[in-house]
DNA sequence: GGATGACTTCTACACCTCGTAGAAGCCTGC
DNA sequence: GCAGGCTTCTACGAGGTGTAGAAGTCATCC
């Protein structure tokens, strides 16, 4: 549903339709155009997108690039946990040796920023 | 839901029940045993759960824990990303102080331990 | 050896989300 | 003032979830 967002800003309901033609798997379909509004319209309700009314198409924008999306989604997950450093070690125990070193990176450079 | 296996392991659904009457919010509400064997029965299915057969208050028993079911579903999530290292660089990037400090510290006993 | 009661399965309903889209309404430029 | 593009309204089907009654199964006790 979100994969829209796959593509970067402020898109036209048209516009988005035709680069989910490209992007589908299954060539050749698209979606009708009010269906891409029908779900842009839901996103915009539950905050996902924004869009500019003032302009007659009106444009829609992700308020989360889908990285922070991701990042947002991990967190709300680990909010549910009632555990989370038990949950976090479990996390962390199962990365892959690539990631546990993204990680430690990606510490290293909060602290130097703090 | 699955809020069933904050308790810890092997119970009957009857035992399931009358643990739900003590947790739920709203008190003096407890779900009708057949209402707690359905949900049992397609946690089954779903695979998150086993039971003994053999015995005949069939017992059921959480296959993963609490914090492993979070700490899967965080790998869910960043599976599901297209960009990991985008998306576990805004995760760290908002996690509290504290949070950063037990990753550190879990990121070391790993590699100790590997 | 059949009745009894506990336990389980089957079936069902209501409600939600999501993908999909037709029908109808709105608005702007010609 | 209206044609055509854009948006909103409405709707349907599929799938998930919470809830539970009805019906089936099974061990046990008399």
């Amino acid at each position: 549903m979100e994969e829209l967002w796959t593509s970067d800003a402020a898109l036209t309901a048209n516009e988005v339709r035709d680069r989910l033609v490209l992007t589908d798997s299954d060539r050749g379909r698209s979606p009708a155009t009010t269906t891409v509004l029908t779900v842009l319209s839901r996103l915009e309700r539950k905050g996902f997108v924004s869009r500019s009314r003032d302009q007659r198409p009106h444009r829609y924008r992700a308020l989360l690039s889908r990285a922070e999306h991701t990042a947002e989604l991990m967190h709300e997950v680990l909010d549910s946990s009632h555990d989370r450093d038990g949950a976090l070690a479990r996390f962390v125990g199962t990365v892959t040796a690539g990631e546990a070193q993204t990680l430690r990176r990606l510490l290293d450079e909060l602290s130097a920023r703090r």
